[in-house]
DNA sequence: TTTCATACTTGTAACGATTACAAAATTGTA
DNA sequence: TACAATTTTGTAATCGTTACAAGTATGAAA
């Protein structure tokens, strides 16, 4: 059972309700969920709840390292709690984000061509191994 | 000389004027402009240019392969005529995107975890050479 | 405990990129 | 030339996100 108060304190950021709620939920489902989802999925145990919290807290949250902002294809914003590098793979058919777990030669923090990197993302599209077995 | 007319014809896209100088610039230029870019700049020579015919047809040369889509970051759909795989670096500081001809494991047209791969992209952010030189 | 400044949350309005849509213009073909 | 099909245009609508101002909670100092 992670402190979510306690490493929320450790990042430098004050634990208030809200974002200790919006960081259980990244934690616990560990998925690459958009804020509409996240403020969605709090509202009913939270009604007073507001959009802009949500939006606000994980751009704070992603500034500050506890968790990442994923930038992948139709512009939408996503975050998730794995902070570790990993490549990720949506599918066209069903939409769903899969984190792949074969590992890369991973740039952040080198130098390359004279550019420091401070970010790497692998991005992969394509049809996932449920949708191709539907196919048939 | 390209004949953008006849490049046009082979990817089964019929060649409009505006679909021209569309290609055109994204040729000419070389980089990775939004939407909105290519209508600025066309605005003078095509006074008529409509900003949905730029969406449209950006979007319509991206399905037919002609050009590539990006969506690196920051919510904003570029495009380019380079549609040979390649890694791409965003500038923190001056928002400049760059090539990196750096060769890399592509696994387009691959199979990953049971996954079919259709894209590969891979995005960096950091700060680059210039940036880099000019803070000293 | 009260006071007070600070930080946080909320709700609404505004923004910016993109898309939908219908009318006007253009095109290719008969 | 006639005409159907396609393309372009301009405007309105949409959607994710952000700005902003007012309300609320927090926590240290008195
Ligand atoms: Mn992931
Ligand atoms: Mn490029
Ligand atoms: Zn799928
Ligand atoms: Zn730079």
């Amino acid at each position: 059972m992670i402190d979510f108060k306690e490493l929320l304190k450790e990042h430098g950021i004050p634990p208030s309700l809200q974002r200790i709620k919006i960081l259980e939920y990244l934690h616990d489902f560990n998925t690459h969920p958009t804020a509409d989802v996240i403020y969605q999925a709090l509202m009913n145990e939270m009604p007073t709840l507001s959009k802009t919290t949500v939006y606000n807290t994980l751009k704070a949250f992603a500034e500050k390292g506890v968790i990442v902002e994923l930038s992948l294809f139709e512009n939408e914003v996503r975050y998730e709690y794995n902070t570790t590098p990993h490549i990720h793979f949506k599918c066209i058919k069903c939409n769903i984000i899969y984190d792949i777990s074969e590992s890369f030669e991973c740039l952040k923090n080198k130098e390359i061509e004279g550019h420091k990197v401070l970010e790497h993302h692998i991005y992969l599209k394509g049809i996932c191994k449920n949708c191709r077995d539907s196919e048939e």
